[in-house]
DNA sequence: TTGACAAGTGAACGAATGTTCACTAGAATC
DNA sequence: GATTCTAGTGAACATTCGTTCACTTGTCAA
């Protein structure tokens, strides 16, 4: 009994050989456009009979990766093992969000209103980030109403670069100034006065990139 | 003869039955994740025979359209005809440029230093559109050193917007404002003066985005 | 009319392919 | 030590699947 809760537990994990025999379904289909045989499968592997191949496939199945009908060449990968490609490629949708609603969380997909090409190797984003667009009242130099500008949720702040933080429900674009027991977010424009804030409020993420569009 | 040269140039047109097919692998693959027998394309078809399908099959192949290897369901779709989804959301890589050189083609491979994403139906490009490193002498408010201007070469550029301008074989980003016999390039930034000029200039393209990347 | 050609039928064939069954070897469990 | 479980072997089997061949039908040009 204890060991059968362990079993449990540990079941969302690949063998090591599923794992591979999983590897080379994802690299076959993508290089040559559809599913390879089993024996292609068990010459990959090394097998010297198909039937090891088909069991392997079975626990495959069982826990999700892959689904199968009958006939030759019939194996699909389960939602987002193909798309997983996605990670490798160099270019990445980011959401753009119009505006962050208070309450809700900040990649509620309502809220999103398009998604724009990113370069991964070029300007380094991960799951969590995402565009906003600026309002007219939350300026630093050279960032403008309207602009976009790209959000890193989770990532360590330092003093002086520019962050979205959430104040009274609102999301507001400042540098970043941590003091002992309060934070100043301040604007480049003197003409905007500091805001001091001690607790009611917190840093969405860091402002790593900005688009502009002109006209 | 007369015949023969205009078969010739209708060849690349498809069959409405070679169309069909193909529309019909390119819903088969994109729905089940891999290509149909020749008897379900039959059954699709209505055909009492695989060997027509066969056929056609041939003449997909002949004109390109498709890639096949021995073996159950080996059909590959041609590039381009997998991602045609993609053209609902065309991502075009634009080159980025460091300097636009004096005395050579703006967009000399050599001078490529880098292609941005960038959606087109988001944000108009074509195909001479380019990104350009801002230098640190040719600002206007909102830009600063270091950003990435989206110049677009070849478009009509009205009064007051802003420009990358050759002059004396450096590029300037101003803004535009043309006067009976010469043009006011202007920055936003007060501190800079006027640059007045008449004819040893030349206005590359409008620019219609910024990029930036903090830090 | 004749001939050429593209399109489809029908059946048969053989190779490719998934499935099944009996068996072996090793490791873990009782 | 006996049992169970996993992993793999080897061969035979039935089906699926692409290929081939002979034949029919309709169209178009000479």
């Amino acid at each position: 009994m204890f060991t059968d809760l362990r079993e449990e537990a540990v079941q969302p994990e690949l063998n090591a050989r599923q794992q591979e025999i999983l590897d080379f379904l994802v690299r076959t289909i993508r290089e040559r456009g559809f599913p390879p045989t089993f024996r292609e499968i068990a010459e990959h592997c090394g097998f010297r009979s198909t039937q090891a191949v088909s069991r392997h496939l079975e626990a495959l199945e069982k826990r999700g990766c892959i689904h199968r009908e009958s006939g030759a060449r019939t194996i699909r990968l389960a939602n987002g093992l193909l798309e997983e490609s996605d990670s490798t490629e160099p270019v990445r949708m980011v959401p753009l969000i119009g505006e962050v609603a208070a309450g809700r969380p900040i990649l509620a997909v309502e809220d999103i209103e398009d998604r724009l090409p990113v370069r991964q190797d070029w300007l380094p984003v991960h799951e969590r980030s995402f565009f906003l667009r600026v309002r007219g009242d939350s300026m630093a130099e050279g960032i403008q109403a309207g602009d976009l500008v790209l959000v890193d949720p989770g990532v360590r702040v330092h003093r002086t670069e520019i962050v979205v933080a959430m104040i009274e429900d609102e999301a507001t674009v400042k540098r970043f100034y941590p003091e002992a027991d309060r934070v100043v977010l301040r604007s480049d424009n003197p003409a905007y006065a500091d805001i001091v804030v001690s607790r009611d409020f917190r840093v969405v993420g860091r402002v790593s990139a900005l688009i502009r569009k002109y006209r």
